[in-house]
DNA sequence: AAAACAATAGACTGACTGGTCTACTTTAAG
DNA sequence: CTTAAAGTAGACCAGTCAGTCTATTGTTTT
C-alpha cells in the first residue's frame, strides 16, 4: 500500500516545482506532466493537494536532517568549524540554484503560515528540530570553551536559524550571496566568541 | 487620469489581502469584492495583475518609509534607542495581526523573487532603501560612541535587516514574537556594543 | 482459475482564474 | 448645448484549478 516508485516520483517532482515556484503557483497537472504520471495515480496516493504538500515537506525534512546530522554532529570536527561548513554548504547551494530556490521550508513558512494551520504546525516542527541540532552543536562549542553563551543555547540557536533564513531571503531578492556572507562574518566576529 | 479614490481603495484592499494570503492566492475578483469596485474600473487603472501588484508594493514602500524616517531619523532620540523603538513597533504589529501577516515586502520577496524579475527588482529596491536608513542610524550611533562598527555600516545594516526579516518569518510559523525578542536581545547584547 | 485488491489511465466536472468586451454614466472642454 | 474623454458597470471568454469518475491493467491471495 505504501512505498512506491510512483509516489516517490510525484514527491520529488513536487518538491522541485514547489521550491522554484511556491505551493500555490504549482498546479497538480504541472507535477503530473513533469514526471509523466496520470492523475488517477496522484489521487491514489494522496487524498488532496494539501496531503501531497505535507508529504513533500516531510520528505524534505527527513533528507535535510540527514545532511544536518552529518555536518553539525561530526565529533571529529570542532563545533564552530561544523557551523562554518554548514554555512558554506548553504552558500554553495544558493549558487547552484542561481539564487532562485533558497530554503523550501522557509519559503513555505512564509507562504502558508497565514493560510493553513496544518501547514504551519508541520513547518514549525521542522524548524524546531533544526534548532535542536544547533543547540547541540552550540553546547559542544561552549563545553570546549570556544564560545560563551550569554543567553540560553535555545535563544542563540533561534538567533542563528532566523538570521540565516533571513539572509537566504535577502539573497534571493538580491541575487547574490552577499547577505549570507555578512551574516556569517558578524556572527563569528561578535556573537560566537569566547568569554571576554 | 491619475489619483483617484477608487484606485486607492483597490490598492488598499489589495495590500490587505496580499499581506494575508500572498500574491498568487489573492484573486482580482476577491479584491474587487472586498472594496465593491467593478472589474471595469480595475482594468481602467491597472493594465494587469502584475501592474497592480507593483502599485501595491510602491504604495506600501512609501508609507512604510515614512514611519521608518519618523523612527530611525529622530535626532532627539539616541540612535540605539531609535532602533529599539523600531523593533518594538514591529513586535507590536506582529501581535496586532495575530502573527499572521508579517512583512509584506518580505512575504513577496520570498514568493515572487524566483517567479518574476520585475517583482524581484522592485522588492530589492525597497530593501536597499531600508538598509540605507539603517546605515544612517548606525553611523549616528558610531559617531556618538555608542557602538563600534567592526565591519562596514552597510554590512551591519544588512545583518540587522536580514536577521529581523528572518525573525518575522519564524514568528509567523511559531505564532509567537519570541524569535523577534531573541534576535533583539542578542543583537544589543553582542553586536551593537562599544569598542572593548 | 477466480476473486480481491492495488495501481494506472485519462476523460470529465464545476468553480474560479486573469483578462476582454461593450454599454452606460459622469465630468470637462469648446 | 454638444462632444469627447474619463470612469463605472458587469456580462462574458478561454484557460486552468483541484478534484471525481469509470474503466482497465497488474498482482496477490484463495
Amino acid at each position: 500500500m505504501k512505498n512506491n516508485a510512483t509516489r516517490d516520483k510525484l514527491i520529488d517532482s513536487g518538491a522541485q516545482l514547489i521550491s522554484q515556484q511556491g505551493y500555490n503557483a504549482t498546479g497538480i497537472n504541472a507535477v503530473l506532466k513533469t514526471c509523466g504520471v496520470p492523475k488517477g495515480s496522484f489521487y491514489h496516493y494522496f487524498s488532496s493537494k494539501e496531503d501531497f504538500g505535507l508529504a513533500v515537506i516531510e520528505r524534505f525534512a527527513i533528507r535535510y536532517d540527514e545532511t544536518l546530522i552529518a555536518l553539525l554532529e561530526d565529533s571529529d570536527t570542532p563545533p564552530l568549524e561544523r557551523l562554518r561548513r554548514y554555512f558554506a554548504a548553504g552558500r554553495e547551494y544558493m549558487h547552484e540554484c542561481d539564487h532562485a530556490t533558497g530554503c523550501l521550508i522557509g519559503n513555505l513558512g512564509q507562504e502558508l503560515s497565514g493560510q493553513s494551520d496544518t501547514f504551519r504546525d508541520a513547518l514549525n516542527l521542522v524548524f524546531q528540530r533544526w534548532e535542536q541540532r544547533f543547540v547541540h552543536c552550540l553546547n559542544d562549542a561552549q563545553a570546549q570553551g570556544d564560545i560563551a553563551i550569554r543567553t540560553t543555547p535555545e535563544a542563540l540557536a533561534s538567533f542563528i536559524l532566523t538570521g540565516w533564513e533571513g539572509a537566504i531571503l535577502r539573497a534571493k531578492t538580491l541575487k547574490s550571496v552577499e547577505p549570507m556572507v555578512h551574516f556569517e562574518t558578524i556572527l563569528f566576529q561578535q556573537v560566537l566568541v569566547p568569554s571576554p
